[in-house]
DNA sequence: GTCTATATTCGGATAGAC
DNA sequence: GTCTATCCGAATATAGAC
């Protein structure tokens, strides 16, 4: 059979983004890794050349999937002038998000990375999530937010943010997600904003 | 080995327990039957003749667990007089639940039910969720709801109620769900309810 | 670094006695 | 209906050529 010509950084690449695609269709422990290597048309060899073994990939993977998020909702939403700004930005970025690559949406709500790795952080302690809970509890100082506990207030606004994403990737809603921010925005934030804050 | 003397009711009773426990703790497919033996103390050969398979077990423990949720959601909150105070009792069920018997509310919450039975009908389009989108349709023809897309407001609703269950069972929040129920509700209830109503 | 061929382990499932 | 002993396929991981 034909080298391949690609460089290393690339069969890695193309690995991972395989791996992602299968996990997200059938589970991390429905594929195999010769499931892989259809998928990614590289060979058993040379995965585990790249990475030690299954769930070494499956951690790289998901570090990498969550690392590059972070970034990207943090530059997306740092020049935000208040609270009600800045979590309307990260709704349109989730959104958005949901949209253009809902197999890497789906990748991040879903997999359950706990059951691949014993010493696996919850999403619910991972930055993301601990920034909003920051962000509240700074617009709880401000006067943005009705007083009361952050981590519930957190909870409940990305609770329902979230679960409209998971509405539409399981087909329920049938509209693209970016046509119903502002309805879903505008009622989570009820829940937690102050009436008067504009 | 000494024979049980339990009838077969009880031996088969004590499978499903032991499989339940066994798949919030360390998840389906990193629980093997023998595994199931152990925690159950019933030999293989009962297991597989009181169930098909793994998988058949696996379905079975969806479907009875689901289904005694559903008719006991439907019991405690039939008396209820308005949506406000259905929904409420919803949040007062699952709040109490999950401080009664965590496992079983992990279990139905975070299963991943869809890669183990491959038509599987996902939780958001299963009774208990289209149930609340029902009740919402009548509530914003009653007045009761703020006008709009009922999936939309019941993801909101339940999708921040329930990641307060999320939170609670990662020991994000350090008091049960008892003491924050109403907190929680009015928060949820803040995103979809007409301000006027009681 | 990438490949093919192969070894080993492990877990689902069965046979058949009691 | 419950049990013990056993089979067998599948999947992870390795060896070693190129």
């Amino acid at each position: 059979m034909e080298r391949n010509r690609q460089t290393p950084a690339e069969t890695r690449q193309k690995i991972m983004e395989a791996a992602m695609r299968l996990f997200v269709e059938r589970g991390y422990f429905n594929t195999s890794v010769p499931d892989i290597v259809r998928e990614s048309n590289i060979s058993i060899g040379s995965i585990y050349h790249h990475f030690e073994n299954k769930q070494d990939l499956a951690k790289a993977l998901y570090a990498e999937t969550l690392g590059s998020f972070t970034a990207e909702m943090l530059r997306r939403t740092e020049q935000a002038r208040n609270l009600k700004e800045k979590l309307r930005l990260l709704v349109n970025f989730l959104y958005e998000l949901c949209d253009a690559d809902p197999v890497r949406m789906e990748y991040m709500l879903f997999m359950r990375h706990a059951e691949i790795d014993p010493d696996h952080v919850p999403v619910c302690l991972s930055q993301p999530f601990q920034t909003v809970i920051h962000w509240l509890e700074e617009g709880i100082a401000w006067g943005e937010v009705i007083p009361g506990n952050a981590d519930i207030l957190a909870g409940i606004f990305m609770g329902g943010v979230l679960k409209v994403v998971e509405l539409r990737l399981r087909g329920v809603l049938a509209t693209s997600l970016t046509e119903v921010k502002e309805e879903a925005f505008e009622a989570a934030w009820r829940a937690i904003g102050v009436p008067s804050t504009v």
